[in-house]
DNA sequence: ACGTATCGCTACGCATTTCGTAGCACTCGG
DNA sequence: CCGAGTGCTACGAAATGCGTAGCGATACGT
């Protein structure tokens, strides 16, 4: 299986396509695959309020290569989370509608973090 | 650099320690790392009405692969978000909170499906 | 006690993904 | 022409995820 194509890469996660780990294409399964990807979240946080270049834009991701930050680009353009311009990468209006939904999670971030400091993990 | 570690997995990502691409130890760069990596939010998503044993949870994710649901429970166990009961794995109060703040991505995604069905992309 | 069926979980080898470095093609200002 | 900026790709190496098989423990029926 995967083509012969000269870039081989996974296919972005596109609702109504399969996803990796839920053949049924269900909407919320593509985007847990798309938002499970690395960086790909970070890139969105990255981008939350401003334009930035490519290079900008790796540099904010403490550099993350070049080959996945493309690869993440190109699958967030094809999902029509992220678009771009003459000045660089933003994020679309969709993709700004997905930021709101993640701002919250900074405030959870924030008390788990106080959380977490009490309590030292035992697992096993 | 990093020597061959057999038999080592990455570490949990908790706030107060540097994440993958991150070594500020910020609580949201711990988090996007926790919940960047596969399968996480799937676990998440799953047990959002119900306790799961180990194998109906395996079942619910499509039959992933015991070890790596292993590594990611043993990762949501040790951040807090998940605990393991007599009758079997589910949401920690911490968690449920988490959970909330997943289901809109439900709603988005819904709307996000009806978009990317009239756009064909065009990216490049 | 025995066989069977479930449970959580691990070992191990292979496949995929990510990484790091280098560098290309292009544009703009000097 | 000559840097210095841009977006982006190639390619080998490392990290991560995956699939199959199977372990020890527990619970049940006979």
């Amino acid at each position: 299986m995967t083509a012969a194509r000269p870039t081989k890469r996974a296919a972005t996660p596109l609702p109504g396509r399969p996803a990796r780990g839920s053949a049924t294409g269900r909407p919320i399964m593509a985007l847990l695959d798309l938002l499970g990807r690395r960086w790909v979240q970070r890139v969105i946080w990255e981008l939350r309020g401003d334009t930035l270049s490519f290079r900008a834009l790796r540099a904010a991701c403490d550099d993350v290569s070049p080959s996945v930050l493309a690869a993440r680009l190109a699958d967030l353009r094809t999902a029509g989370i992220v678009e771009l311009t003459a000045q660089g990468y933003r994020l679309t209006a969709d993709g700004q509608s997905l930021l709101q939904l993640m701002l919250p999670l900074h405030a959870w971030a924030e008390r788990w973090a106080r959380r977490m400091g009490r309590l030292e993990p035992s697992p096993r």
